[in-house]
RNA sequence: GGAUGUAUAGCUCAGUUGGUUAGAGCGUCACGUUGACAUCGUGAAGGUCAGUGGUUCGAGUCCACUUACGUCCACCA
């Protein structure tokens, strides 16, 4: 039966309803697939978005890569997991409650931590619905059935228990170390969560007191109160002399024990070239200290006030003390100089509060010790897992792979890892402390008895530990964490992390992860890491990292800017497909991408051109679904050409999503419907109609649509229901290259028709070269030395094709004919008799060509003639360049000959 | 300062392990189009592959240096 279909697709008609049935039928849902009984896994976890995130094209492009391989791995045959999630995100989060707050003019304090977890409770949970909705406008066919949340029970448990074997293998442990401290906030911050602004400061040059042997330079005088050392160059012959005295002073009222070392931090030009070490205050004197061994002491407190026993400053501010001290060294006499400068001064994220270095009491993981069970480093197992593979897995592989370089760099430089936060929302810290009289800053470590578990101690008189983890902590559990879905699975066995169900075993290892390359250094390092640690195993075959989605300008895309695209209004606008595509198509793996809405209304285009084939596929034929292509025992050259092209695409579409080449296979795939198929199979069958034609058809649109649906879910659907087929199309099997016609026909087929091809393409470039009337009819003569057979079968196409030819005359060599227009493709001639040619067009014409044909041949030559080119390149290199000149020679001598004769 | 990436047509980018005359899409221009196509078709113009040097019979592809632009990290006493 013929069908019509409306005249152009229109996506919104489609979309809500085809994700509907794709989620009825069960089939995200891997257990629910009809799989051959020893069928391979292959799973993907997705990188949860924030709960409370709304959908940008860098999700969007994530998905649509995910969603392909999951579709086309799924149409394998594989029992293809696919499982989605959100992560609590607690600083983003944090901040976005805080904002709202802020119009209530509350604040997280006035309102208390157990009121502000209730309302940051309720606002994630009615975003999450927000992000899982868009997640499903992509068409991600995940399975919704296994979603996970970072801050769920289950992940909870997860979380615990690792904390609990990491602490027990003494990996994390409790100290003072040098922080980004927020006195806004009250919080520590991690070291991305600090900008860097460029800010006008002074830089004062003074001695600590009158004789003492060195100048030093700083913008910030105050901290010079906790100096322990002075740091010189080793190369500096003005202060080496001095190197290992411990010298005694004493500076503005304070004294001071300063030790003089050599590092090679310091730059001898910049300032005195002497620099006063304040390790408590400085992250590169912080350095410098631990090398050297030198005293700590803390000037400034969490308050942001100067700390007792510094006699006049205590208790000021450090504005205040700031002043003062200027002041004071102004007054002594002691100050050298004064010069403005540039500076890059921290800056919380969040608040725009100056951050503070402090020494903080917190926790860390250190990435340096030895662990028993490895006999190595968590540093050292994750470089291992990247660059020879660990623990007997094979290795990790990064594509594209030089990004294992930035990889390496950031693992080399690790350093331990502080994981505790003072921030409410998040994943409690599982310690919990009895007998300590001043919870509230746990500052102090006397006194203390401390239990580290998955569950919290017997008894009364213990509380909890009052900060959260940072979130990448649970995040870097993400892979395996997923895999259980109930607390009770999860257990600390043999000093490893056991989850106790199907899923875990069948689905972890996950097969890939696919992420922006922006969060390699934060989170794929780190799953890398932890999951290692706590599992013994790889979290993933495979990194594929995608670039970023940039606006035409190539600026980052964002809402302040304005230059931001949505997707969800280009999805409505174009449609999911279209929108898909366009991330997906002109992009490379780790390169960033340029995008403008023009880009995703021409895969728009693209769709359409796609339904139109269908459309005109099911309208003009009464497709025959039940005959076996394999069964027609007579195809025309034009259908032996385009079947023989379908078999390289589906090799090729194959090879290329094996290599994650997604641009590659939806770049072939486009040109083979849009110029293959559309331009010229159709556009042949129009003329040459045969009995077979409407089963050749019908396979060809069931693969394309096949091939296509990892790409346009949608649109692939909508035809196939068209069909009127039973069953969903994103179960069907992936195609496979059809034996119906042997390679050799298939090749001889594909040059046969590539040559009437050309002949075609000729004759159409010919006639509007010269300017022929489309009404005017041209008579054309062919000459051919071999096979005229499949000629004098194409003749009707050729006349049919826009050719305007009237009479086809073909023969096997003879004569020139005069006064014709003359072309060859390989050894076939063509001759065009044209009434009223202009013969010094023409002539100009085949003079151009002679030239360029001169030119290759002059090259050619002087390559072979070349004894060295002779000597050296390979036999079949020499030979193919001999055939070519003998080509090139020929039919330099036919256009030669045309010429002479008009 | 450390690391890393990019440079190919007017624009956005492909170009697999070195090997036919370096490709695609968009844009531009010309011609055509009343029946599958919010158009579509046919074709044209347009490239010292950033520069210099090297390896090779042969380099857009490998190596070194130079230039320009970008990104990440660290940091500016």
């Amino acid at each position: 039966m013929k069908k019509e279909l409306s005249k152009a697709y229109i996506p919104a008609d489609h979309e809500d309803e085809i994700y509907s049935e794709w989620e009825k039928s069960g089939y995200f849902n891997p257990d629910n697939l009809d799989c051959v009984k020893d069928a391979e896994y292959y799973s993907i976890v997705m990188p949860p978005p924030n709960v409370t995130g709304i959908l940008h094209l860098g999700h969007a492009t994530i998905l649509a890569l995910q969603d392909i391989l999951i579709r086309y791995n799924r149409m394998l045959g594989k029992k293809t997991l696919w499982l989605p999630g959100t992560d609590h995100a607690s600083i983003a989060t944090t901040t976005k409650i805080e904002l709202l707050l802020k119009e209530e003019s509350l604040t997280r304090h006035s309102l208390g931590r157990e009121k502000f977890l209730k309302r940051l409770t309720y606002f994630a949970q009615e975003s999450h619905d927000t992000i899982s909705k868009q997640i499903k406008k992509m068409g991600s066919s995940c399975d919704w059935s296994r979603e996970a949340y970072t801050l769920d029970k289950t992940r909870s448990k997860t979380v615990r228990a690792v904390f609990k074997l990491m602490h027990d293998d003494g990996l994390i442990y409790r100290g003072d170390r040098i922080i980004n401290w927020c006195p806004r906030c009250q919080s520590t911050l991690a070291d991305d969560e600090v900008n860097h602004e460029l800010q006008h400061s002074i830089l004062y040059t003074f001695k600590y007191s009158k004789d003492f042997p060195f100048s030093v330079s700083t913008t910030r005088p105050i901290t010079k109160l906790g100096d322990t050392g002075i740091a010189i160059n080793l190369k500096d012959e003005r202060y080496n002399k001095h190197l290992g005295k411990t010298i005694k002073t004493d500076f503005v009222g304070i004294p001071l024990e300063l030790k003089v070392v050599a590092d090679r931090s310091i730059d001898m030009e910049f300032g005195s070239g002497a620099v006063g070490v304040t390790p408590a205050h400085s992250f590169t004197d912080w350095k410098i200290m631990e090398d050297h061994g030198l005293k700590t002491i803390k000037v400034i407190n969490e308050q942001g006030l100067i700390n007792e026993n510094f006699g006049e400053f205590s208790g000021k501010t450090v504005k205040e003390a700031e002043i003062l001290v200027i002041n004071k060294i102004k007054e002594a006499g002691l100050l050298i100089d004064e010069t403005e400068i540039e500076n890059n001064i921290g800056i919380c994220y969040r608040c725009h509060t100056h951050i503070e270095p402090l020494p903080s009491l917190q926790w860390f993981i250190d990435v340096n010790k030895k662990i028993e069970k490895f006999d190595k480093s968590i540093k050292e197992i994750s470089l291992d897992a990247v660059s020879t593979g660990v623990l007997g897995k094979s290795k990790i592989n990064i594509i594209p792979t030089n990004f294992e370089k930035t990889y390496f760099n950031w693992m080399d430089n690790l350093r331990d890892w502080c994981i505790s936060r003072q921030i409410w929302f998040g994943h409690r810290i599982p310690v919990w402390y009895k007998n300590n009289p001043n919870l509230e800053i746990l500052n102090s470590k006397h006194n203390q008895d401390i239990h580290v578990g998955i569950e919290p101690p017997e008894g009364d008189g213990w509380t909890q530990d009052k900060d959260t983890l940072d979130t990448w902590f649970s995040s870097g559990l993400w892979t395996f964490s997923t895999m259980a879905n109930a607390p009770e699975q999860i257990t600390i066995q043999n000093g490893k992390i056991e989850i106790d169900n199907a899923d875990f075993k069948n689905y972890h290892p996950t097969n890939v992860l696919e992420t922006g390359r922006d969060i390699l250094p934060f989170w794929v390092t780190k799953m890398i890491l932890m999951t290692i640690y706590a599992t013994e195993d790889i979290p993933f075959k495979d990194v594929y990292l995608n670039g970023l989605v940039l606006d035409e300008k190539g600026q980052k895309m964002s809402k302040s800017k304005g230059n931001a695209i949505d997707p969800l209004n280009m999805i409505e606008k174009y449609g999911t497909d279209a929108t898909r595509l366009s991330v997906v198509i002109g992009t490379s793996p780790g390169n960033d991408v340029r995008l403008g809405e023009s880009k995703i209304a021409n895969f728009r285009n693209f769709t359409n051109k796609l339904w139109n084939i269908a459309r005109y596929i099911l309208s003009t034929y009464d497709l025959d679904a039940k005959t076996k292509i394999t069964e027609i025992n007579k195809l025309t050259l034009a259908d032996k050409w385009i079947l023989s092209k379908l078999n390289n695409l589906i090799v090729d579409t194959d090879s290329a999503l094996d290599k994650y080449q997604f641009s590659l296979a939806g770049e072939n795939l486009r040109d083979f419907c849009w110029n293959d198929l559309a331009d010229w199979y159709l556009e042949v069958a129009k003329f040459e109609k045969t009995k077979s034609k409407p089963i050749i058809l019908n396979h060809i649109l069931e693969v394309i649509l096949k091939l296509w649906h990892p790409f346009m879910p949608f649109i692939t659907e909508t035809i196939w229901k068209e069909l009127n087929k039973k069953q969903l199309l994103m179960v069907q099997s992936w195609p496979k290259p059809i034996s119906v016609i042997t390679n050799e026909s298939s090749t001889t087929a594909k040059k046969n028709f590539g040559t009437i091809r050309s002949i075609i393409t000729n004759i159409r470039n010919i006639r509007s070269q010269y300017k022929v009337s489309p009404t005017l009819k041209i008579k054309a003569t062919i000459y051919t030395k071999g096979d005229l057979d499949f000629i004098e079968k194409s003749k009707n196409i050729i006349k049919s094709l826009k050719t305007g030819l009237e009479e086809i005359a073909i023969q096997e060599k003879g004569e020139k004919i005069k006064n014709t227009v003359y072309f060859n493709v390989g050894s076939v001639e063509v001759y065009l008799e044209i009434p009223n040619l202009n013969l010094e067009a023409e002539k100009k014409r085949l003079q151009l060509e002679m030239k360029n044909k001169n030119s290759v041949i002059t090259r050619l030559q002087s390559k072979l003639n070349n004894e060295d080119f002779v000597n050296n390149a390979p036999h079949d290199i020499i030979k193919l360049e001999r055939e070519k000149l003998g080509l090139w020679t020929n039919e330099l001598e036919q256009i030669e000959s045309q010429y002479n004769n008009l």
